[in-house]
This record gives C-alpha cells, sequence and structure tokens, in this order.
DNA sequence: ACAAATCCTAGCAAAGTGCTATGTTTTCTG
DNA sequence: CAGAAAACATAGCACTTTGCTAGGATTTGT
C-alpha cells in the first residue's frame, strides 16, 4: 500500500515551486541537485503533472516553472490522480463492471467506504496547507549541495519520503 | 496505490468466517471453490493471518477455520497490517530513521498524517460491521458452485475485490 | 492403514517500479 | 547567427514485487 516514488518526488517538486516568490521561475535541474532526484527521472514526473494545469513553464535558456494557479487552490487529490494514476484501493472501482463475481460482491461497499475516505482527506488538503506545514528553509540545503561531488558510476540517488 | 490480492483475498475468506453458524468449522477448500481462488495461495494467505490469533484451525480430517474471537472484536487494522505487510504510505514512516535528507523533511508531516487518517478508518472498521453491510447471501452462490467444471490446462481464477 | 484436512518451503512467470539513455524543440545570449 | 541552456519526449532495461504453482510434511478422524 506504499506510494510510488512518482508521487512522492512530485510532491516536494510542488513543494518547492509554492516556497518560491511569485513571480519566479524555478528549473527543474536545481530542484532535482537539491532534491538529490535524478533530473531525467523528475522530468517524467513533471510531465504527468502538466495535464491538471498547475504548471506554468518557460522554455529555453533561463526558463523554469512555476505554479500557474495559487498553492491554496490546488488540492492533493487532483495531484494524486495525475502522479499515482489512480487512487482507488482496488481495481474494479475504477473499471466499471462490478467484477464478474456471481451475485453481489461482499467486499465492494467496504472498498468504496475506504476510496471515498481517502479522497476526502486528499481533496481537503492543499498545497497552500501543507507548504505552511512544513517549517522547513529550502535555502539551507541547497547553499551546502554546490559542495556535493558526484559519485562517478554508479546512482547516487536514494529513495526519499 | 492498490492493495494486494492478499489483503483481498483474506477479507473474502474472514468474511466467509464471520457469516458461518458460531461452533461450526469452514473448510479452506470449499472457501477457495466458492470464492474461485487457487487453494495453494489462500493457504499462503490464511497463514499470514494465523500470528494475529484471530483463527482457530483443526487439522486432521473434517478439521477447517473458525474465528477465535467474537467478529465485533476484529478491527481492520490489525487484519490489513498482518495481511499487507504494513499500512504505511511511505517506507520511512516505518523504518526509525527519519531518512537521511538534509534538515527537515518537507513532506514527512504530510504522509504522517496521511498515515494516522487511514488507520483510525481501519481501526474503527470491525469484521461485524463488514459482515452485516454485506446483504449478500454466501449460500446461493455456493450452491451453483457446485456444477463447476474446471478448465483443464491453465489456471481459471481470475482477481477479484 | 488410509484419507482428509491443515501446515510449510521453494521457486517462477508476469507485472510494476525506478531509473537511464538519447534525442528534439524552444528560447535566450554573445 | 551560432551556441548553450532550458523544457519536451520516447524507448528501453535492471530490479523488485506480486500472484501463483509444485511438492511435500504433519495431524487427525474413520
Amino acid at each position: 500500500m506504499r506510494f510510488s516514488t512518482r508521487t512522492r518526488y512530485g510532491l516536494r517538486f510542488l513543494l518547492r515551486l509554492a516556497a518560491q516568490p511569485p513571480g519566479s521561475l524555478l528549473q527543474l535541474g536545481q530542484v532535482a541537485r537539491e532534491e538529490r532526484i535524478s533530473p531525467g527521472y523528475l522530468e517524467q514526473i513533471v510531465r504527468a503533472l502538466k495535464p491538471l494545469g498547475i504548471l506554468k513553464a518557460v522554455r529555453g535558456t533561463g526558463g523554469g516553472y512555476a505554479l500557474a494557479r495559487p498553492a491554496s487552490e490546488i488540492n492533493m487529490e487532483d495531484v494524486f490522480l495525475h502522479l499515482e494514476g489512480e487512487i482507488a484501493p482496488v481495481r474494479c472501482l475504477t473499471t466499471k463492471k462490478p467484477c464478474t463475481h456471481e451475485g453481489q460482491c461482499s467486499t465492494r461497499a467496504f472498498w468504496q467506504a475506504l476510496d471515498r475516505h481517502m479522497r476526502e482527506f486528499l481533496r481537503h488538503c492543499t498545497l497552500q496547507e501543507m507548504s505552511e506545514q512544513c517549517n522547513n528553509t529550502p535555502g539551507a540545503a541547497s547553499a551546502r549541495a554546490g559542495g556535493q561531488r558526484p559519485i562517478p558510476g554508479g546512482s547516487s540517488y536514494v529513495e526519499l519520503h
């Protein structure tokens, strides 16, 4: 029942954007360095987030990303849906037909209730709230990050929250 | 974020037990037939449930399973913990050290809140409630199940809720 | 003794996850 | 206008997890 790195890394990216002064751009490469996530992988993740429409991207030199909407209007249900693909705890909740089991499915009601519960929690949780909740200073880590030497031969990335 | 078949099939097994008249035994093979789950696989799942102590097993001819405690005293948090291994949405919530990230982790508080939320829902959901919630008649399906001919060569099991 | 049930271990095919590699396109800068 | 820096895009691959099978050992009723 673990969430994938896609969701976790995507969240971190969004939190960086939310912590940014409005109007400014944040580059993907910089976030990848600071969060110690593979840049290529983070690109994929950010791309999955694009259809939601919460990102504003500027291409070319000096480009980067910014939030297209205020953080208070971005809820976690939407974000999770795009990053994780789906939230439902069992597959047949999302694929129309109520599974080919004869008669009524004994556990369906339970899974539906659990699904509703999760979604409600996520829907009422905004990026704004998350950003306020975490009282870390993004600048502190990045200041030291410059001194990091990449270990040649072999990925140095470690799974994070 | 899907739950595995272990948890889903395990739940179905427990629901069968809960629907059984108290004092009687239910055989694993029979449940497997009626629920169309591989008997061998269901055995593994039931075994994972044993350490919880909610099952009473009788070996030998005429043996079977029964609930060792009333269904009203069996909550889903315990059941899920044993079937799924862990519930936590991210790994570092269960492995002591708060991940090697420099400074405070920006998303940790959120994952903890989500974890608490899920657990609370599951803890307050008892097998009794689930059993009452599902108004299907387990006997109806099993009556017809006798006529099933197993398809030779190739598993005929299909994933269920 | 035999059969019927629960117990137990190892292994394996398929799917999913996490990431790398290799580009293409856009845009700013010298 | 050349080049660099950024976002955009696709394919593939090693590793892990999942879902199940095979084959047996042990216990107990008839």
